[in-house]
RNA sequence: GGGCGUUUAGCUCAGCUGGUAGAGCGCCUCCCUUACAAGGAGGUGGCCGGGGGUUCGAGUCCCUCAACGCCCACCA
């Protein structure tokens, strides 16, 4: 076949045109006939659809495409699906702050309603059903924009296998899912305290905790003996709530309060009395060693309420004030001083009372202490008694918990030491998974309740659907066996208020995009899955969560490999955040250095390791590409090659031998999801490819040596660049199409992987790897001597001596011609051995022809005057493939008409 | 408090099973050479975090300390 090189090959515009290409012509299609062995399968994480993506889904996806990529050219059949998780907390917030609404579920729908066109200072109610159109009417667009980044990144999606997991099928999928672990008693609904954002107004599971580092101050309170009057002070950072608290605690060995265990104390100012009670929780070296049990303050609160069987007396609300009305036992006058105040407002207003009653003693002295926080949330979590979902996950049980680990340990992980993540995160578990949250835009839960006579919600016994009515609505749908008009009335039923955490539906991302019982056929053919790739950060949330679906629902791991990217860092070592990362938007690099230079960049990367963002790198590889456009066209231009031609020469066959060995190894590489080294086994080799190879046999490709010596070359130059573009293909996607597209049909994404086979069968013989080491740095000595006096390359060279070991002339010698011709050696070249245990007199000495022009200072190395022609060397009568002859170089090149 | 990771040239990082310290960027000196000036050639630059060990030999293995980062922890 005959190549097509373009007079003036450019970067520009192809983006455009193979997204277009490959999207036409599939690609990246998966074939659904295929078996299940044959496929690879990817586990893509899908983007939170909130706004815009970031530097770090360029780095972190651009890592999955490669190795998408490289798995595909070795053959498996690729199924790499994309998906948006567009439900959930943060479209929610998102469409707030976009349109200036909120929702108010108790509204009724209204069909008109139309978003003010810009948002108003003050946010306008509307209902649920309006809230969630507004929901999908805003994803639309970032999805669109989601995937024309993904698109012109080169990401080989499928995108025919597109799913969102606010879709109805993935919403049957959660909800199958869920009534599936809710029969095998794996989901169970409780009442019970539980970790509550007062902002957002919902229950918040411990996989979304953070601490954050916050002011706080000790007040030290006193407590009063009910028979003894003796004081017991005790330290705590919640004064405000005193009113809640319902024991004192003491650690058991503690001898300041061993005498007071079992007796009641009064609290300061509201003078309840609480008893002292001894646990081993309880820190003597903490404050006074005698903590405020609170409902509640804390977790370690919730451990002593629950199992020292304490009262509830719970005063915070779920809107983070203080409750309107006492609980038991306070007194109401007293109460009505901090009743409807915020926790903040309350804290100060306690402090106050407590200085004037006496009830503080010493001033408060300042600390800081990690506080509890939802991750997105902005003021600390309370926690208040909700009833909610859970899906076991270890945390209650020791068993399971062991299982679960044993699956971590038996998931392949890369980098390996992530495996630890897992297991210090699922050991340390104290609780199971809250899934439900008091949210809008989200999967339902499918359950209703009956209503009792007398209008009260039967919890016990939760209504289900059949599986074949999902995904049901529980606020429009009605459950089997009665009507609409049952809806809320004594007797009747009311559906289940709750969304699922968005991590809910993630979790089975696996079962969503492999169409977990809506076709089994596909599910067969691709589950479980290879690979999971996703940032560590989310090991303890989407990770950990998909393993414990996929336990209970299949019994096995959902794949078989787990890939962490790590993060991106702004080049002062900080992660890089939000709003940095926003002013560097992923488009405009993509247009500044074209996606093949930015993905360059990303690719770089080891697994799991953090890497600084870095404009420089990209800067590299938009030249690596433009090396590879250049490189290429001098290649094809080198004349066709014959499908028989073999390298028959010493240096071809030895550049064989050392690109079989750069195959090896990044297919190694590539194996264990080190794409970063198996890019720069190819860089390394391609530059010294075009430096020095490509530099050495030049002139024999054109016929200098004759037409065995071109055939030869030429061979080697095609299989060579053949087999950079497929290795370099993975990482640079567009540029080594745009090249294989000048010379072979299809796409170079569909070739075979290069082997180490496929380079011995194209070599006459065992090539010796020397043979081009050698003649390389003779050739960069001769270049040395040329630029140490500053001649140009061109200079011509008289003599060279070349002192080395037997071993090492040798292989010289076999390549001795060009080298003479890539140095412009015009004169004599001689060898002289060295004794392998003289290495020190091993060089090279070079003697360059004189400078036309007569120079005033003299170069060391052209002292002796030599006389020589400035051109010497015969230009090529003819060059094997027919192709026009390169001209003499001393001959102006005329502007020839093309040759018919 | 427990665990994991990192520490190599001014910067970003390779360096795998121990065998004379590497790349790119930057900087310096050159070169328009018929694939490429959006190039090319050459050069400068390192007590491989500190200390101790094992070894003929340690950036690499062991111990220890330090700094930085991260994960986990029941943090009144």
């Amino acid at each position: 076949m005959s190549a097509t090189v373009p007079e003036k090959p450019t970067l520009e515009g192809l983006e455009q045109k193979f997204s277009e290409r490959w999207e036409g012509e599939g690609t990246y299609r998966f074939d659904r006939t295929r078996t299940r062995a044959d496929n690879y399968v990817i586990d893509t994480p899908p983007p939170t659809v909130s706004g815009s993506l970031h530097v770090g889904h360029v780095f972190s996806y651009t890592h999955t495409d490669t190795v998408a990529r490289f798995n595909r050219m070795n053959g498996r059949n690729v199924f790499y699906p994309m998906g948006w998780d567009d439900n959930g907390l943060p479209t929610e917030r998102r469409v707030q702050n976009f349109f200036g609404v909120r929702c108010d579920p108790n509204l009724p729908y209204d069909p008109t309603f139309e978003p003010p066109p810009t948002p108003g200072k003050e946010q306008v109610s509307i209902s649920r059903p309006n809230f969630v159109e507004l929901c999908k009417r805003l994803v639309v667009d970032d999805e669109l924009a989601f995937e024309e980044l993904f698109r012109r990144l080169g990401l080989s999606v499928d995108w025919s296998l597109l799913y969102t997991t606010i879709s109805d099928r993935a919403m049957r999928v959660a909800q199958r899912a869920f009534l599936r672990n809710l029969a095998r008693n794996e989901a169970y609904q409780q009442e019970a305290p539980t970790l509550w954002d007062v902002d957002f107004r919902t229950a918040v599971a411990q996989a979304e905790l953070e601490d954050r580092e916050m002011p706080g101050a000790y007040h030290r309170l006193v407590f009063r003996g009910v028979n003894d009057g003796a004081d017991v002070l005790v330290d705590t950072t919640r004064p405000e709530l005193l009113g809640a608290c319902v024991a004192l605690v003491a650690h058991p060995d503690d001898a300041r309060y061993q005498g007071r265990f079992g007796t009641l104390v009064h609290t300061p100012w509201f003078g309840v009395a609480v008893p002292v009670l001894a646990h081993g929780l309880a820190d003597p070296e903490k404050g006074t060693g005698i903590a405020m049990v609170c409902t509640f303050g804390d977790l370690t609160d919730v451990i002593w309420w629950r199992e020292l069987a304490l009262p509830v007396r719970s005063i915070v609300g779920r809107d983070g004030r203080i409750s309107a009305e006492p609980p038991d036992g306070v007194d109401a006058e007293r109460y009505q001083a901090i009743a409807g105040l915020t926790v903040k407002q309350a804290k100060a207003r306690m402090v106050e009372l407590l200085d004037e009653c006496g009830g503080t003693v010493g001033e408060p002295r300042a600390i800081t202490h990690p506080v509890k926080f939802y991750e997105r949330g902005d003021r600390p979590l309370e926690i208040v008694t909700t009833r909610q979902w859970y899906i076991r996950n270890g945390g209650r049980e020791a068993d399971l918990r062991a299982t679960l680990v044993e699956r971590g340990r038996a998931l392949r992980w890369f980098p390996a030491y992530m495996k630890a993540r897992y297991e210090s995160w699922v050991e340390g578990l104290n609780g199971d998974w809250l899934i439900s949250r008091q949210r809008y835009f989200g999967v339902p839960f499918p359950v209703w309740y009956r209503l009792d006579a007398d209008g009260e919600v039967v919890h016990g016994e939760p209504l289900v659907p059949d599986e074949s009515r999902l995904p049901v609505d529980p606020s429009t749908d009605v459950p089997e066996g009665f009507t609409e008009a049952q809806r809320g009335q004594p007797g009747g039923f009311v559906g289940d208020p709750d969304v699922m955490d968005t991590w809910a539906t993630s979790s089975l991302s696996p079962q969503v995009a492999g169409r977990w019982g809506d076709d089994d056929d596909l599910w067969d053919r691709v589950f479980p899955m290879d690979l999971r790739p996703q940032g560590h950060d989310i090991i303890r949330t989407w990770l950990f969560s998909t393993v414990v679906r996929s336990h209970f629902e299949h019994h096995s791991l959902p794949w078989h490999n787990a890939a962490l990217s790590g993060w991106i860092l702004d080049p002062d070592r900080k992660k890089m955040s939000k709003s940095k990362g926003n002013v560097v938007t992923p488009i405009g690099l993509l247009e500044q250095y074209g996606s093949d230079a930015v993905r360059y960049w990303a690719s770089s990367a080891r697994p799991g390791v953090d890497t600084a963002f870095d404009e420089g790198q990209m800067k590299v590889g938009r030249r690596l590409a433009i090396k590879i456009l250049n490189a290429s066209k001098f290649v094809l231009g080198t004349g066709d090659v014959a499908a028989d031609a073999r390298a028959t020469n010493p240096i071809d066959r030895s550049l064989l031998s050392s690109l079989a060995e750069v195959v090896a190894e990044a297919t190694t590489a590539f194996d264990a999801y080190d794409h970063g080294r198996a890019r720069e086994r190819a860089e390394r080799f391609f530059w010294t490819f075009c430096d020095d190879y490509v530099e050495l046999v030049k002139n024999r490709s054109y016929g200098v040596a004759g037409a065995e010596g071109a055939r030869s070359a030429s061979a080697t130059l095609g299989l060579a660049l053949s087999s950079l573009l497929r290795m370099f293909a993975p990482h640079l996607p567009f540029v080594t199409d745009e090249v294989w597209s000048w010379c072979q049909p299809g796409s170079v994404h569909n070739a075979p992987w290069p082997t180490v086979a496929e380079m011995h069968a194209a070599s006459a013989g065992p090539g010796d790897p020397l043979v081009f080491t050698v003649a390389a740095e003779v050739l960069g000595a001769i270049r040395k001597a040329k630029s140490d006096v500053k001649r140009t390359l061109r200079t011509e060279v008289v003599s060279v001596v070349v002192r080395d070991t037997e071993a090492r002339l040798g292989a010289l010698a076999a390549a001795i011609d060009d080298v003479k011709e890539a140095g412009r050696v015009v004169g004599a070249f001689e060898t002289v051995l060295v004794a392998d245990s003289d290495l020190a007199s091993t060089g090279v000495t070079v003697e360059l022809a004189p400078p036309d022009e007569p120079t005033i200072s003299g170069s060391p190395t052209s002292a002796a005057p030599v006389e020589a022609p400035e051109r010497s060397s015969e230009p090529p009568s003819e060059t094997p493939s027919g192709e026009t002859a390169v001209p003499p170089a001393e001959t102006p090149v005329p502007v020839a008409e093309p040759s018919a």
